[in-house]
DNA sequence: CCGACAGATCGACAAGTGTCAATATGTTTC
DNA sequence: GAAACATATTGACACTTGTCGATCTGTCGG
């Protein structure tokens, strides 16, 4: 029998990640103190979510409504399914959005908090 | 005489990506509207400037230090100093910071404004 | 001028990233 | 259960990026 039962997916490198606490960060302001090797690649990480115009255009679009349904999302990237998915797995995996599974749905929202926390970070 | 006497540098590839506006970015805030693709890709190119564990270190050690000279760097990155110094260059394309000459020496110190409005626009 | 030094640029290479078509997994409906 | 559909994963590919050693450019001190 599979293991994926009683969870939608999002269990293994995602939660590596992303699952640290979600809103809180890592480092001190970015003005204030230097930054250790450790934090620097922990919010370079996050950074690198955020730093691709194809996943700001999902954020700014999801943002926008809410919510949205990963079944629109392939017309708004102008990109495949498959890409579409990959950037939205980029996105859960860094903690900015959240997933949640309505029958064959997939929806996703803007997690604020974390967005938030990085703004804090680079104050 | 010299070109280089009223102007440091910073002013071929630089200016044509950093020296829009500098402290003015792109994009309404990414929570409140949709970006248009030309939008995602101007804030895309800041936000990955910025993320890269060395240059992040970069930012904040010259933060800290109010400006730092880049003979210093190189020790701080623990990278080459043409390595250190392609990081420099990033970081000035995007407007991230400035660079003076003083004799021989560089000298870089954060665009706060800048930061300022790449975190307005996360907001 | 010339030697010494700071820093940028060049060329090359390994590693990472965005992209898609094909396929697999999971969910609903009949 | 089988067919249909939504989404994720895989494999492959081109392109970008971080890195370094070597070299070039520019600046100072004698």
């Amino acid at each position: 029998m599979s293991s994926a039962s009683t969870r939608p997916s999002t269990d293994q490198a995602a939660a590596d990640q992303a699952a640290t606490d979600q809103s809180e960060l890592c480092c001190p302001p970015l003005l204030t103190a230097a930054l250790s090797p450790a934090e620097a690649d922990e919010l370079a990480a996050i950074l690198k979510a955020l730093a691709d115009p194809v996943r700001l255009r999902l954020m700014s679009v999801i943002a926008a409504s809410g919510e949205a349904c990963a079944c629109d999302l392939p017309a708004v990237t102008g990109k495949s399914q498959p890409t579409t998915s990959h950037h939205l797995g980029q996105l859960v995996s860094a903690g900015l959005i959240e997933r949640e599974q309505r029958g064959k749905w997939a929806w996703f929202r803007v997690n604020e908090d974390r967005l938030a926390a990085v703004r804090a970070v680079l104050g």
